[in-house]
DNA sequence: TCACAAACGATCAATATCAATCATATTGCA
DNA sequence: TGCAATATGATTGATATTGATCGTTTGTGA
């Protein structure tokens, strides 16, 4: 076995375990322990690992991708008092005791913050929307059946039949990537099929993007413009991008950020 | 088993519970006494967590209060040495790979300090399972949907139609309330219904019950001794009862709770 | 208060891991 | 082929970790 397929298979057991020894390793490589010790030296001045005694451990750990305190590592913190803002609107179109769907994302987990006091059945696909309330709030919490994933943060199932669609909701809100003529855009396809799966579970389709959305494209169109009842957005939006709205008959919901650093907000395209 | 490993565990454990002893970490970590406090000693200068007379507790309260924190306030800790060492002879059946199904509650929860370095496709109905499975190993978490109870912890579906339908594994996992001669028996309907949901889903049935789970009774039976593939409890079970199993066709084995009697563990066949 | 058991700290032997060295095998190149 | 450079494996002595045992301390209940 060559040097570079031992550092790959040392690499990738490092992955799967927080640490491996490096008797696991010779047993995984057929090499004698000198050898792995030189391997560990090696990539431990690469710095691809941390080298331990008995072993070798990952070098950042625990990248625990968003889980309760720090939902949705980098993306969370962009934009956050306009995310909040549009947020607060959002939570407030609902009422006690009607039903909601909240798509995962960055965006619209900003709405548990305001759910807190609130008493409504709540349908999500996302974990760390439902670790939050139930944490947090005393509202009924569903949660869509199958896998999680972690990078996406979201729940989905390769099958057509699972609870989701025996929930029906007044609303569901969602975010996106990107918002133009075209409609809805989505950049990750877990993302679209996870949406698709809800968007017919409801009424009214509200959607939370912060104004530099309209500025973006994005490879995958979720659904047009005219399914869409409600955008709802901050004080960023500019009036050519309102009235393409208006003219496709979507209500308009500008949230007033409290400080009004606008330039701020189209810097972060 | 390694130092950093430990540590991992050791820590992990602090969180699940406000105090730990030293004795239910050998019983975790099987290595001695004196390691233990050696490693507490470590973790206590390094601020992870406090030591205190007897174990270690976590060092800031507030960690994560809530869900994980104090998965099932009360029962979390009752015989909790012996739920441990029943879970890690439920985790030691499982090869990594082979899809296995854990049902709900405070035995079965257990098997996720044991499950951190594995890599399964695992399904459960129990969102602390889930959540901490999600954020202390690298294994795949499948969830069902449903309505999360937050008295039981469980996830429910009213729907037949559910993602469980589609989960097949060698192997189910389960606590239950109490074994007799007439089968499984639980105490809430609740539970019931999750449990009977799962049940035809793997081919194995493994029951997890403390051996005063023998001479309990409840009133409502979920199935009987003949779907029964193994039970694992620990070593308070009565020759009269393990006999009761043995005539059943019940593979039983004895979980040793205290580190003392090493060669009781080969008894278990 | 006293007796007792549990928990503790220190010590030491056994074991595991390590670093250094040398011998051997493989590769690259003339 | 012959030679040098490099990679690998085995050996050995040094070092670190572990587990058991001891006597001591601490907490508990009669």
């Amino acid at each position: 076995m060559h040097e570079k397929e031992r550092h790959r298979i040392i690499l990738s057991a490092v992955q799967e375990k927080p640490v491996v020894t490096v008797q696991e390793m010779v047993d995984l490589t057929e090499s004698s322990e000198a050898t792995i010790r030189r391997d560990i030296a090696a990539l431990h001045v690469q710095k691809r690992l941390r080298r331990v005694r008995g072993g070798a451990e990952a070098l950042s750990p625990p990248q625990f991708i968003g889980l309760a305190g720090r939902p949705f590592s980098v993306n969370e913190t962009i934009n956050a008092s306009q995310k909040r803002a549009i947020a607060r609107e959002a939570v407030e179109l609902c009422k006690d005791g009607e039903p909601i769907i909240i798509n995962g994302g960055t965006t619209t987990f900003q709405m548990v913050h305001f759910l807190t006091g609130r008493r409504m059945p709540i349908f999500t696909n996302s974990f760390p929307i439902a670790e939050h309330l139930l944490r947090h709030s005393k509202n009924t919490v569903m949660l869509s059946g199958g896998t999680i994933y972690r990078e996406q943060n979201i729940i989905l199932s390769p099958f057509d039949n699972d609870v989701t669609r025996n929930f029906y909701a007044r609303r569901m809100f969602m975010g996106a990537q990107g918002l133009g003529p075209l409609g809805l855009m989505e950049g990750d396809p877990l993302l679209i099929q996870a949406e698709q799966k809800l968007i017919d579970q409801a009424d009214e389709l509200v959607v939370l993007v912060d104004s530099s959305k309209f500025r973006k494209r994005s490879s995958l169109i979720l659904c047009g413009l005219s399914r869409i009842a409600t955008v709802i957005t901050d004080d960023g939006i500019e009036d050519r991008e309102a009235k393409m709205l208006e003219t496709a008959g979507v209500t308009l919901i500008v949230a007033r950020t409290t400080a009004s650093n606008k330039e701020e907000s189209s810097l972060q395209a």
